[in-house]
Parts: structure tokens; sequence; C-alpha cells
DNA sequence: CTGAAAGCGCTTACAG
DNA sequence: CTGAAAGCGCTTACAG
């Protein structure tokens, strides 16, 4: 680079030494190589819905001549005449790709969907422009960079998928549900989830259970609540309203939240946090009141994220499949794309609870 | 999509009651609006370098109606006239991008790249299909999906980003170093990050200090280990070849390695190890021979990795700024290719020493 | 100052 | 069975 400039245009061939670059072959190379036109070509190279037909004898041909020449295909030229890219567009709930991609849970989902397109052999392209509203990144997913879409942790009152899908834009939604055309989805059973942790805290002998809620705008933390709601009374129990409190991903409130639990006139004995980092912050709320987990106050969490803070809190949680998820859903949609007959639309993965050191009988 | 084939063309608008979907406007739907042509629309809305030329009043109003329009350029026409993709292809190593993602170095790294397309709004594409050698992999390089390349972790031998540099498709190496036209690098210190390991055990009163080394295909086994026989001769201490060991990625080699140092008549008191993993792995072999760390064993690692396992394990090492690496490396690729003056082809960043309680005084 | 045209590489309907 | 042509949406030389 401190030899000469960038750009190719701005130079000429004899004054770089080391230039042994090749204009990439075209089909249009391996047409005249071939004596046949074009479009013989790429029949032959594509299993063809083309109409152009073409003899055994030349079709050998053909294809011998392109490998040998290297051919391959340009993906811009395909994209634009309207075929397949062969590639995903990754979009990330409302946050910007760099706060997601530190995020343990997108994380651990990315390396399944790695797994999932490598397999397929797609390609998978993250756009650096935020997408904010589906109204205005509509256009930026229709031009010819992606066949589809991995929507991760999108707002439940976000209309990025039903944007997608009433413009036919295959969507896989990851963590949420729709019933939509053209969307799959893939999640944890989360009434599964939920019912496993209240089922161990009730089996401890707790009665006052309390629910530190997710983001509100996350259909999990709906799903949970409700599950919680429906577990206590399935038990007999009547907790009061004040033990249903709103949680947030931002630490102060998440405290916060959790403070103001432990310091009602008769406060939990248990919590369930509606993910592992809420659960944490209850922990760092118990702390600081003085109270020791689990003798003074037990709690499960949910995801069994694989972080350091997780393990070496010993925090008793519910484990999701967070890389099977997006592994599966990625085939899913690539298969959907491929328009694979009776592909499914929906899988949903079972928790699984994890004992760690943050839960105790009650006394 | 359990209510309809998923092709566009397979299905009449009719049939499917949800369709607000709309074509795509195109330059010519915008000009057509102006009342322009075509390339009067391209020239205001690039920063123009064509010959083009529009009066004031033309340029705003094609603007105002481009705006109005929601236009949006399509990518696909644009890599194939020739023009700026705006994103960059990420390339692991030798390995294949689903083990990649999974490794913590990687990982790391990945989240900077991350954050420097984003700063950039630019793009980052994950091929499928993994590279293996650069001549079988060139023309998927440059069909029109990438303006340039970001390769982390290639092994010395590669002809990857040669062949990237004479065919001038601009390259980012992190974690290793070219002089090549085209490439731009990133990587640590590596001589400065060997002193600080070797300083800090020779300071705690070590004299048989042993090296166990990386794969022998990364560059920066080879740096540290020339850093480690240098610190050793300027201290005036004469170490035996036996305590320059291979090391190797993989668990059963690393920790035999590391074993056979142990087992020497006269073994080391300190180990500095080539990087964290196979630190953990020399913490291993020490536990099966019944040595305790740091008491028997002194050991220091390289990266400081930001996964549970260093942390719990107590792990002094060398800290490389990962996040940062990954950022500023990207953010200097792009400045080439978008041919800032005076970008700089090289950046070397600072190690830091992290103490923890797996090093103390020798005995 | 502005418009019409060529062409990037491909695929698919259309003629022979 | 095979070839020539149109056109996807864009940018950039080239004519007016």
């Amino acid at each position: 680079m401190t030899k000469g400039p960038i750009s190719t245009t701005e130079q000429s061939d004899e004054s770089l030494g080391l230039d042994d670059r090749v204009k990439p072959v075209s089909l249009r190379d391996v047409a005249a190589r071939a004596g046949v036109g074009v479009a013989a070509v790429s029949s032959v190279l594509n299993a063809a819905r083309s109409t152009t037909r073409v003899s055994e004898s030349t079709r050998s041909r053909v294809l011998e001549i392109a490998r040998e020449m290297r051919y391959q295909p340009n993906a811009a030229a395909r994209a634009l005449r309207g075929g397949a890219t062969k590639t995903l567009a990754v979009l990330f709930g409302t946050e910007k790709a760099s706060v997601a991609v530190t995020n343990s849970y997108v994380n651990t989902v990315w390396q399944g969907i790695i797994l999932g397109v490598e397999e397929a052999r797609y390609n998978v392209i993250i756009l650096g422009e935020p997408w904010r509203s589906a109204d205005r990144s509509l256009s930026a997913l229709r031009d010819g960079r992606a066949d589809g879409v991995i929507a991760i942790g999108v707002p439940m009152e976000s209309d990025l998928v039903a944007t997608l899908s009433s413009n036919r834009i295959p969507v896989l939604v990851i963590g949420g549900d729709s019933d939509l055309d053209f969307v799959v989805s893939v999640d944890v059973d989360n009434k599964a989830g939920a019912t496993l942790a209240m089922t161990h805290l009730l089996e401890l002998g707790h009665t006052r259970i309390a629910y530190l809620a997710g983001p509100e705008y996350q259909a999990s933390t709906w799903e949970r609540r409700e599950t919680y709601h429906g577990e206590l009374r399935r038990a007999g129990i009547a907790a009061p309203d004040a033990y249903d409190v709103p949680g947030s991903n931002r630490p102060e409130d998440a405290i916060e939240s959790a403070g103001r639990l432990l310091e009602l006139p008769e406060p939990p004995t248990a919590i369930f946090a509606a993910n592992d980092k809420i659960a944490l912050y209850a922990m760092q709320a118990a702390r600081s009141k003085r109270l020791e987990v689990p003798r003074d106050l037990s709690i499960v969490g949910f995801d069994d994220r694989p972080v350091r803070e997780v393990e070496l809190s010993g925090l008793t949680t519910i484990r999701q499949p967070l890389a099977e998820i997006g592994a599966v859903g990625t085939k899913m949609l690539i298969a959907k794309l491929q328009g694979v007959a009776g592909s499914p639309s929906r899988r949903v993965f079972e928790p699984q609870l994890i004992v760690r050191t943050s839960t105790a009988a009650a006394i």
C-alpha cells in the first residue's frame, strides 16, 4: 500500500511488477472456448429451469471447460437478474449490531447461525446501517444483497416482520413467534421453562415467590410472567401484586426493581428472574441489602448464557439450547428459500433446569 | 408460509390479501418524476466523478424527489457496474467459520470489526464456503460481493494474502504483518508482550523458565519465542533446549508437551505459554502431576481472552486490546478503500501485564 | 447544462 | 437441439 495507490484504475499494469492478476472469467469466456452460446453455458451450469436444452455431449464439454477455466458466476450479476444471492441478512432487535454482538444470548445464537449457513453453503451479511423502522429499511433489504432475513430479538411492537412478510421477503424470527406468510420462527418453550423454574422453587418449599420481569417489549417476558402466575394459582398461592415487578436490561432499573421487592413489608423468599442478566442484578441488589443467597433469598434465572458471570455466581437457571436454536432456525429459513416441500415453519425447543447454588429450601 | 408458496413468481398478487408490496423505486423512476435523465439523477446522488453536470436547481429538485420516493440504490447493480459494495468479506484463518466464531480470540476481535464497519456504514459478509487455498477462493472474492477482505489468523505459509495483494484486492491482516501492496495490518506488539511476561517471571526470581509454544504456523508463536530466548540471554541465563517445547491448539498435544517439561530431570519453575488456551492446558498438566500452581510452578499466558476459564483459573497473562485491534484495523482498511490520503498501513498495539494468582516468587 | 447510449455478467423467454 | 436478444439497475464516457 505504501508503494502504490489503491485504485485499480489509477495505475497501469506495468508500474507494478507483481501483477499476476487475471480478469475473472465470465460466462462469455466459457461459451467462446466451448464454441457455444452463453445461454447454453448458463443452462448447463444451473440445474436450469431455462428453456434452453443442451445435448449430453455439449453439456459435459461445457462442464469440463468451465471447471478447467475455474469459472465462478458473478454474484452481482445474478442478484441483479433477480436470482438468489444465497445470502441472509442478520438483523439484531432494536440494538446496533455492535451492541448486540457483545450480548451473550445473541453471541451464542450467532454461532448456531454460522453453523447453519456453512452447512448450506450460504452466506451471511450484517448491514452496518442500523435498521430502526421496517419502513425505512425495507429497500435496503431488497437491493440485491440478500434472499432472506434473520431477525434476532425484534421487539413485539416492531412492524419489521410484518413489513417483510407483506413484501414477500422470507424471515426467520429467533426468540419469537409469528404465523404470517414468509415467516419461520424458532424459540425455546417459554412456558415449559418458566414451569421448570417455578416447580423447582415450589418444591423447595417457597411460597413467597416474586417475578422480576425482562424488557416489556419482549414476548418472552410476557409468556414467562403468565406461567409464573399460572403456576402460583395451581399451587393455591396468592401472590401480592407487588411481587410482579418490571425489570429492564438497564442495570440501574433492574437493581432498583429488585431492591423494591426486598424492601416490601413481607419480602419474597425467592425470585424468578426473566433472564440471567436480570437475575444477576437481583443478586447484586440482595448483596447490597446484606441478604445472603441462597440462605435469605433463592434466585432462578433464564437462558444459562455461557458467560463467566453466570457460572461464577452459581446461578440456578433454565438453559436454552441457543446455538441449536440458531442453527436449526437458519436451516429452516434456507429450506423455505429453496422451496423444500413440507419444511417446518415453527420449531420450539425444550429448556432444561440447571441447578447451581443460588437456590435452597425455604426456611 | 403455511398459507402460500414462497416464491414471488409462483403466486399472483390477488391470491394474497395482505400484499402491500411495491416495486423498489429505481433511478429511472426518480428521473421520470423529476423530468430529467437517469444520468443526471445518478450524478446528483453520487458525490459524482461523473462528467454529467447539473444545475443547482435541478440538483436540489432531484434530491428532494429521491428522498420523497425513498429511493435506495440497488447494490447489485452498482457492484456489477464495478462500483463499491461497501462490504468487507471476513475470512477466518484455516478454520471453518463455525469453528472460528467459537474461539474467544476471534470473537473479541469480531466485536471490534462490527464496531468499525458500523461507524463507516459498511457491511460485513461471511462466506459459507470455506476458502482453503487462495487460488481456489480468489474468484469468490471478486464476484461483486465485497470490496476488501479481513483476514484473521491466516497461517504464515498461506498464499492468501499474497494472492489477494497481487490481484489488487485490499486486505486487512489481523494478528500478522505484511508489507505487500494493498495490505494493511494490525497486531499486538508481540515482542513487548513477551518481554512483559519474561520480566515478570525474572523479577519473581525464576531462572528455570520454559516456553510452551503455540501453533508453529502462527507468526506470533515465533516472535514470542524469539523474545523468550532474548530475555533469557539478557538476564545471563542459559536455558536447556528442552525448555523450548512445541505447543498446539489440540488439547492432547499441549497437555503432553507441558507434561514432558514437568518430567525433566531439572523441570522449570515457570512456564511462559504462547497463549491463554495453552497456558490452561499447562495448568491441567501440572495438576495431573500433583504440582500446585503457583507454589510449585508459575504460569503466564498471553491474550487475556475474556472467557470464564481464564478468570476462574486466576491466570496471570498478557492482555491484548482485541476489540480495539479489530475496530482500528477495520477502519484502516476502509480508509484505504476510500483512498484516504496518508491512512496508515500498519498499527501495533501495546499489551499489558495482568497479574493474577498463577505466578509467585521462585522458591 | 442535459439526455441518450453503452455495457457490467447474468438468465430466461423467444426464434431458428 | 442451439443461438441471438432483451433486460435487471446502475455509472460513465460521449453527443448535443
